[in-house]
DNA sequence: CACCTAGTACTTTTT
DNA sequence: GTACTAGGTG
């Protein structure tokens, strides 16, 4: 990857004399407009060409957008002579920032390094690192990530002594904190205008917060922006040089850009007005982020000398897989109408697979992913156009859902890349360590000093940690001049109160390595300076001694290393400043290598701007995709079809979609997505047209078909009884219960009251199934989440309110093994159809051997899924 | 007082 | 699967 510039960096007096394309001649000119030109369709070529004034340029999924960026830029600096150095490009990723570079410069050489370059977050980073002081910022700020900001309120939470769950969850505040801020609220005017007890609670955090953060010289995402807007707004001779300096803009995904960032996109282009904006209102899928969907929507009023240039051949997909997208987006209210056009007509059809659950779903994945791939393999040579595995990427709603796919890649030996969950520098080790630099370059970074505490042990606990955190608040009070480092030193002397002398100790051997390393940062490159971190914290010799686990947070110790490499020209301060802002702005996508012969694992939302031949979408149920929080508000569903046309469109000739029907944990089964309803039939193919699954109610729920009809025929999901597609079978929460009072009663007349085990599985039963259940069954487990609460649950049923008890059990029940049959010996195939006394008529999902028995779990139609051990269980096999 | 272990509750999307 | 917590141990 290229080194990282600075982008606001002005360019050398060498640069700057480098004669520019103003003196070509005609010829020449003729011939840069042929080679930029040519590859260009005709609407394109306008919004290349279209270089003065406002220009919004409505680039569809896939019709070149990235493309347009870059040949307009080198238009603007081989035909028509602007500098590089005067353009700047706004990006959504560091990557796609990278990527932009990286084909500018095959276009137009090395002065493609003078462009600049980058998202609004990193640019503002480097312009307040170099300009802050101006409003008064200090130069050595830190970027704190989401877990900062956590550990941050934490720390008032403690003070407080308050939970952090409920109302007082750290992740919930700073949304609201987060939200406030983009709204241009400042925390006093969140306090006026407070009228709930919670809101009064959020603001008084968030003016705590804002005073802490500044405290610690610490500046979080929001903040980069709204100091960077400040920064032009208050600073005028500042925001004039980056004006005159900046004479074009670009800004990229327009449609997910927020207020912040649109009025810092306006200040710069306030003098010139050269603005060009890309974007695509149907891919804006981050209004959770706080992105204004108006800022595309209303370019033409803010600007009303604007271009509009609307591109609208999609040079990416089949029509097949052009028309699923547009079936699933054109029931959006709020859009720009609009239809994308392709010239490779037909294509496969899409196809769909109603899984039972997660783990049959991933099994069915991979195993296309073999059939499609097996050329490549060499397993079969016949098989049409193969597919290399970088051309595969399986896409789904939240993270979580990686998991069971990986399961079934990893048995399976196909190669895979995540993107996103837990990323390189989100790894406690690789945090830790930076957790050093960080002390090391801000001596506020309270935060990062109580990191360094624990990593590794060294005999400074929380009860420390507390009387240190209390220690600095008055010296703050006193004079802002002293440091929580300096606190940290007079501890580190015994002279803090209430500090026990074996706690004194563990810090002052602390501030010794401190104080090394202090003394080694002039004289060395950011690498020698971790080594030395690594050694004098007692990193390295932590992880030797940890086993195999160790030895892996070591090796990636060292990737850091190898990062910290590529700043060895810069001094330390300049590359510690440099680097931690890379590890701290370092995106998701950055870490995706599209060369890599592997499959993608991808969220959906990081998959905007990316593609792939063969393109699976999985988890498309009701709750899950759509998302269970937009199941009742209008916009955020009309945003989780947006999601949806983001996820259609990143293929280019294969998409597969699928379902599972039952989900994890107890909050019930998944109806088929209505996006799935959305589609045009003709274009679908049923995998599993042969399976009850595919057709109408089955015993886990309403097949595809089924609940296509619930849809097209207009059952309301708002209001009702439920989700049209809800599974009629097993599994509603509503029916368990039910369930589990007819059978406590039953048990009570019965007088046979066993135990179960609240997890559900009972350890010694001497019976085949539970006879009854004792009253203490009909204690709470655990109570409803607030995020389960959505006013319907998954399953279509009405969900109980936050805090609602959880009865056991809700989930199947094991029921394990006391006798043997025949060991080693399985009885019962998946899908076999079977007969209990009890229960009635079930299909068998699963059975597996255990010691002494097999346990068999069935599904029955009326009674929910249960597992049961096949020696004891009465159970008929039948057909 | 620090640190480890086992158990429990929790999962939207991310610069 | 992980992040937190409680409770035991050194």
């Amino acid at each position: 990857m290229n080194l990282p510039l600075d982008p606001t960096d002005d360019p050398s007096p060498a640069q700057r004399a480098a004669p520019t394309q103003n003196t070509l001649g005609e010829s020449a000119r003729t011939a840069v407009e042929e080679r930029i030109l040519a590859p260009l369709n005709e609407a394109q070529r306008r919004a290349v060409t279209t270089t003065a004034g406002p220009l919004l340029v409505l680039a569809g999924a896939g019709s070149g957008k990235t493309r347009v960026i870059t040949h307009r830029i080198a238009w603007l600096i081989q035909h028509e002579g602007v500098a590089p150095w005067k353009i700047l490009a706004v990006t959504f990723t560091n990557k796609a920032a990278a990527e932009m570079r990286d084909r500018l410069h095959e276009m137009i050489g090395e002065s493609a390094r003078d462009v600049a370059m980058g998202t609004f977050h990193s640019l503002c980073a480097r312009m307040l690192r170099r300009d802050g002081e101006a409003i008064g910022l200090p130069k050595g700020f830190t970027i704190y990530d989401a877990d900062d900001q956590a550990r941050v309120i934490k720390g008032f939470l403690k003070e407080d002594d308050l939970p952090a769950t409920g109302e007082t969850k750290p992740s919930l505040i700073l949304g609201a904190i987060s939200r406030a801020k983009n709204d241009g609220l400042t925390a006093e005017q969140m306090e006026d205008r407070a009228i709930t007890h919670h809101e009064r609670l959020v603001a008084r955090f968030a003016r705590r917060y804002a005073a802490e953060l500044k405290r610690l010289d610490a500046l979080d995402f929001d903040d980069l922006l709204l100091e960077g807007l400040r920064l032009l707004q208050e600073a005028p001779a500042v925001a004039d040089r980056y004006r005159a300096k900046w004479e074009y803009l670009h800004v990229d995904e327009y449609q997910d850009t927020n207020r912040i960032q649109y009025n810092w996109v306006r200040e710069l282009a306030a003098k010139h007005g050269n603005l060009c904006v890309v974007g695509d209102d149907d891919q804006s899928i981050y209004s959770w982020r706080g992105a204004d969907i108006r800022n595309i929507l209303d370019f033409e009023r803010d600007w009303p000398t604007a271009e509009v240039v609307p591109l609208e051949q999609n040079y990416r997909s089949t029509q097949t897989i052009l028309d699923a997208a547009h079936g699933v987006v054109s029931n959006n209210q709020g859009r720009k109408k609009k239809k994308l056009w392709t010239e490779l007509e037909g294509g496969d059809q899409i196809t769909v697979y109603g899984a039972f659950d997660p783990e049959d779903e991933a099994a069915w994945i991979v195993r296309r992913i073999e059939e499609a791939s097996a050329a490549v393999t060499g397993r079969r040579a016949d098989a049409p156009e193969p597919v290399s595995l970088n051309g595969i990427a399986i896409l789904y709603r939240t993270n979580a859902q990686s998991r069971a796919i990986e399961v079934a890649l990893k048995s399976a030996g196909v190669a895979y890349q995540i993107i996103g969950g837990i990323r390189f520098y989100e790894r406690r080790e690789v945090k830790d360590a930076v957790a050093w630099l960080r002390a090391l370059r801000n001596p506020r970074d309270r935060i990062a000093f109580e990191r360094i505490y624990d990593a590794p042990p060294r005999g400074i606990g929380e009860k420390t940690i507390r009387r240190l955190a209390a220690a600095a608040q008055p010296a703050y009070a006193a004079t802002e001049a002293i440091t929580y480092e300096q606190v940290l030193y007079s501890a580190g002397r015994g002279e803090v109160a209430g500090i026990t002398p074996r706690a004194s100790n563990a810090l002052g051997s602390l501030v010794d390595s401190i104080q090394r390393l202090r003394d080694l940062m002039s004289s060395v490159t950011l690498g020698e300076l971790l080594d030395s971190v690594f050694r004098e914290s007692g990193l390295r010799a932590f992880y030797a001694s940890e086993g195999p686990e160790g030895e892996e947070r070591w090796a990636n110790l060292l990737e850091l290393r190898g990062d910290a490499e590529r700043y060895k020209d810069l001094s330390t301060i300049d590359a510690l400043d440099q680097f931690l802002e890379f590890t701290a702005l370092q995106s998701d996508q950055d870490g995706f290598d599209a060369d890599v012969e592997r499959v993608t694992l991808i969220t959906l939302h990081a998959a905007k701007g990316l593609e792939w031949s063969m393109v699976f979408i999985s988890g498309l149920t009701e709750g899950l995709f759509p998302h269970s929080r937009a199941l009742d508000d209008q916009e955020q569903m009309e945003e989780e079809r947006r999601l949806c046309y983001v996820g259609i469109t990143r293929a280019k000739r294969r998409l597969s979609l699928s379902y599972a029907l039952r989900r994890g944990w107890g909050d019930g089964d998944g109806a088929p997505s209505r996006f799935l309803a959305e589609i045009p039939e003709e274009l679908l193919d049923v995998a599993n047209d042969d399976d009850p699954r595919a057709d109408g109610e089955t015993r886990f729920g309403r097949g595809f078909r089924s609940a296509r009809a619930g849809f097209a025929g207009g059952e309301s999901w708002r209001e009702g009884s439920g989700t049209p597609g809800a599974p009629s079978g097993a599994f509603r929460p509503g029916r368990d219960l039910e369930a589990r009072r007819r059978a406590y009663s039953a048990g009570a007349r019965s007088g046979s009251l066993r135990v179960p085990d609240t997890d559900g599985i009972d350890e010694a039963p001497d019976d085949d199934e539970f006879i009854g259940e004792a009253p203490e069954l009909m204690q709470p487990v655990g109570r409803i989440p607030p995020w389960a609460a959505t006013g319907r649950g998954a399953a279509g049923a009405p969900t109980q309110a936050p805090g609602t008890p959880i009865l056991p059990p809700l989930r199947p029940r094991t029921v394990a093994p006391t006798r043997a049959r025949i060991p080693g010996e399985r009885y019962f195939r998946d899908g076999d159809r079977v007969l209990h006394a009890t229960f009635g008529e079930g299909i068998v999902v699963t059975s597996k051997l255990t010691r002494h028995d097999e346990e068999v779990t069935i599904a029955f139609a009326g009674s929910g899924v249960k597992t049961l051990a096949a020696s004891i269980a009465n159970l008929e096999v039948q057909g």
